[in-house]
DNA sequence: GTCTATATTCGGATAGAC
DNA sequence: GTCTATCCGAATATAGAC
């Protein structure tokens, strides 16, 4: 499945992010009407990660936000009861994304089908939510304590599951560790939505991106000597 | 050359780090005297990379500085004329042992070889250097924006070497794009760096890590099919 | 060269009108 | 549900004593 075709698929693009975000954290919104929320934090969202991507959250102040909104500070406090939930609830996102996309790639019995596939929709999933994936990599410091290490986790996860389909596709042990393997096959997914300047002006499409690093992980599978 | 020798070789460890920051921005540090200057510079940059890898940057405040330093307010503007000029500092250092690193490693004349050490004295570097690259990484957006573009063109600048070095190695168009595998060698050298937390615990030394390093970019350029 | 004390601005958050 | 006005603490930076 290509890029095109999973898009049209995709649960969370356009506006259903937000009814998302909505329905999962309506009891901390003091707005109880879906339709003025989603609205509202469509708002928010793409207002927060315009300004935090320039100069980060924390430099972020809730007066840049009603700017950018065109929100009052009564507003954007009717959506949000803190300014840290704003990152909590995009963590939130982020990690339900990534549990979907594993568990449908999962699905399959053929490892090497599932993992072109994880590797895939991974790479197809934090473009369409480019600004959500890039945020929680570059802001995960600015979450509270106590969500940090689910951040983390997000991405262990990922590694684990990748280990083990390579170690399936490959169960004698080869040149290179599958461990490392797996964690550099997530490296090099991130390098596309964390340096997004990179290739605003690049040539290559995404789909070609993905046929690289599919490419390039079965060189490291299939290695000797 | 391994860890071991490239360390003792380097000329960035211990307190001559500072010695070669206050050689380089001794116009705009208030303290004349060596001596003091280069005591104070250790205590903050040390204080400022403990505090901002935890909380970032901007939200670590002069007076948290203060706390972790043991200096005052006034004792930490006498070594920088405004909080900014921190970050200016590290990037200005990178940037300048990035350089070095470069240019030593292009002296010699065989590629592969030249490309092996390129990748080891990277990992060396930012292993040896790693809060100030760390620092760089994640708080690039913090730069005034004058020098931001400095930050990018650090690591634009490095895949354009391994890049080079990649098409002489392997001079006919292979399966594999070489720029994507320049780019792709960059970010696996990174992601140690960035993500130290999962290297703590573990049993792979950074030697053997480079290995793995060297084997996968390898097997990317000789790769068919 | 380093300290304490202070000036001044700006942050997040809230109360109450509409 | 949204706005304006305001509280209060915390930020960077500076002035002047030692």
């Amino acid at each position: 499945m290509k890029y095109d075709q999973f898009k049209s698929n995709f649960a969370y693009k356009g506006k259903s992010v937000y009814a998302t975000v909505f329905e999962r954290h309506n009891d901390s919104i003091k707005t109880k009407k879906q339709k003025f929320a989603v609205n509202n934090l469509e708002k928010i969202f793409k207002a927060t990660f315009k300004i935090s991507s320039k100069i980060g959250f924390h430099e972020m102040s809730l007066r840049d936000l009603c700017r950018e909104t065109g929100l009052s500070m009564g507003g954007i406090y009717s959506c949000i009861e803190s300014k840290d939930i704003i990152a909590i609830f995009v963590k939130d996102l982020v990690q339900l994304v990534f549990s979907e996309i594993i568990e449908s790639a999962l699905e399959q019995d053929d490892p090497q089908q599932a993992l072109d596939d994880l590797i895939r929709h991974c790479m197809y999933s934090t473009d369409i939510l480019h600004p959500w994936f890039y945020f929680l990599y570059f802001e995960t410091r600015s979450l509270p304590k106590g969500h940090q290490q689910d951040s983390k986790n997000i991405e262990l996860n990922m590694i684990e599951k990748i280990e083990v389909l390579i170690s399936k596709i490959s169960p004698s042990k080869k040149a290179i560790n599958h461990r490392y393997i797996a964690t550099m096959t997530l490296a090099m997914i991130q390098e596309r939505y964390l340096k997004h300047w990179k290739y605003k002006s690049d040539d290559t499409n995404i789909d070609e991106h993905a046929d690289e690093i599919i490419k390039l992980v079965h060189s490291a599978i299939s290695y000797n000597s």
